[in-house]
DNA sequence: GAGTAGATCCTCT
DNA sequence: GAGGATCTACTCA
């Protein structure tokens, strides 16, 4: 298993680094508690062209300023006054790219991620959906800013794959006010798995 | 199975 | 002072 490199997260096309995240492992480790999941739907935000994007139109402020610099970092925000969402910033500093991981397949630290949720059963509801990811992973608005690839948490690469017909392509979900941007096919997820959030298809 | 309401709070206007 | 890259539980059918 092998960390993604800081030069994975610096390449431009925010698209495409969102699409091979799919397979990935995202892993986290405080104080020596590993949790972890294999990716298996993502979501890629344009910056400044997308009006989507926090980033839109280039707006910023204190909340967003991490996305305008260079990638490799994570963006934390709050959502509803209830829920952390966890982004992967890409591309070099000062285009304020990101991508929002929207499920994970668990898989180390399962015991614990049922503790963080307070669930009694590993189902797939554990780690489905931007919310749950986070509350699962222990993941907060604390560790915004923080690098990918260092030893807190990180994106790891283990050699699996996903074959190319396994992988979907939709638009994104949740962001009907962005006009014609919310129709972009910006959306990867895993055809059939239990985990990945929105209607089955 | 589909549709709706409520939770809850930080950020920006 | 408004609203959001969400989730769950509840109703009704």
């Amino acid at each position: 298993m092998t960390k993604l490199p800081f030069e994975f997260y610096q390449r431009k096309n925010v698209v495409a680094i969102a699409r091979e995240l799919l397979g990935k492992l995202l892993v986290t480790n405080w104080n020596g508690v590993i949790t972890s999941g294999r990716i298996v739907e993502t979501e890629a935000y344009a910056g400044v062209i997308d009006r989507a994007s926090h980033a839109f139109g280039g707006r910023r402020t204190g909340r967003n300023e991490i996305m305008y610099g260079e990638g490799g970092f994570a963006y934390v925000y709050l959502c509803y006054g209830i829920h952390h969402l966890f982004n992967v910033v890409t591309h070099v500093a000062g285009v304020p790219h990101a991508i929002l991981v929207r499920a994970i397949d668990p898989l180390e630290g399962i015991d614990e991620m049922l503790n963080r949720t307070r669930k009694m059963h590993a189902d797939h509801t554990l780690t489905r959906g931007p919310g749950n990811v986070s509350k699962a992973l222990g993941i907060t608005t604390a560790h915004t800013g923080i690098p990918l690839t260092g030893d807190d948490i990180f994106l790891a690469d283990d050699g699996g794959r996903f074959k190319r017909t396994e992988i979907g392509v939709s638009p994104r979900i949740g962001v009907d006010y962005a006009g014609a941007d919310a129709r972009l096919p910006y959306r990867f997820y895993i055809r059939g798995n239990p985990f990945v959030s929105g209607r089955p298809r």
